[in-house]
DNA sequence: ATAATAAACGACTAAAAGGTCTTTTATTAT
DNA sequence: ATAATAAAAGACCTTTTAGTCGTTTATTAT
């Protein structure tokens, strides 16, 4: 469904944020062990996700990544859509460039109505809901 | 949701099949630019789902790619399966490689009826029964 | 001050996906 | 027979995704 890059962020995200509710700020060595992702390819991950803004870090000892407890909840759908676009959540599943009620695919209504339930469920569901129910 | 060959797959096929329930046998150069595909990759693409078994091509003047209409209707699920893999029908949103009902990830289950939703979909759907409701 | 720590930056490599093209083989109409 | 037609085979190229790594910069404890 999602592509690596975009796993190994979820995975990760919602383990720091698990880790920041127990006053911790998990580095990147601990956060690629625990999530079994490359650690230097999951700090590449981290590092542009931080400087995009989705979470804060700080350098040097004790240092760590960690979310801004007083902003607003991330939305998956936030997330996923920076990393590997929207197209999942409004493309055709025939892959056609104009696809909708008017001119439908030969796929499109049940297709749309699978899209409609993936996009409600990253609209709803964010990081900081994921990791309420995370036994990481 | 689909790649880019299983999406190029999914036209060629129902194509193929509305033009035979016509009489017709269409050929690579047609479909290609039916489906608006690349031909030589459409044509790679096909010739390896004859190889395979999927439908029928004959070579030759008046050749061109057909369904045995005798046998039974191709389930997307088959034809998905066979160019890039059931990952997307049976695996964990996360990426995790044991994930279920008994070791959630925390996106499971709200992921996994979504998921059987598209199973259900793909496994119901077929390429003969998308290519009546075809007005290509 | 400085040594230790840990993220940031950027270049690089590997593998997979996507796409192109030439040559060969099979079929059919003349 | 043979010329025209159209798929089959397979090598090759390009782009994107995935992953690696050395160096630099910022922070903190001593």
């Amino acid at each position: 469904m999602f592509n690596k890059e975009t796993e190994y962020a979820l995975r990760g995200l919602v383990y720091i944020q698990s880790q920041n509710t127990q006053g911790k700020r998990p580095g990147i060595a601990e956060i690629a062990e625990k999530i079994g992702a490359p650690p230097f390819y999951a700090a590449k991950i981290l590092q542009r996700l931080v400087k995009q803004g989705f979470l804060n870090s700080l350098k040097g000892k004790g240092g760590g990544f960690y979310f801004d407890q007083s902003k607003a909840a991330l939305p998956l759908k936030d997330l996923i859509t920076a990393i590997q676009g929207s197209n999942l959540f409004y493309g055709c599943g025939f892959g056609l460039k104009h696809c909708d009620e008017n001119h439908p695919c030969p796929l499109h209504n049940k297709y749309a109505s699978i899209r409609d339930g993936l996009l409600k469920l990253v609209t709803e569901e964010t990081i900081q809901s994921l990791a309420l129910n995370s036994t990481v």
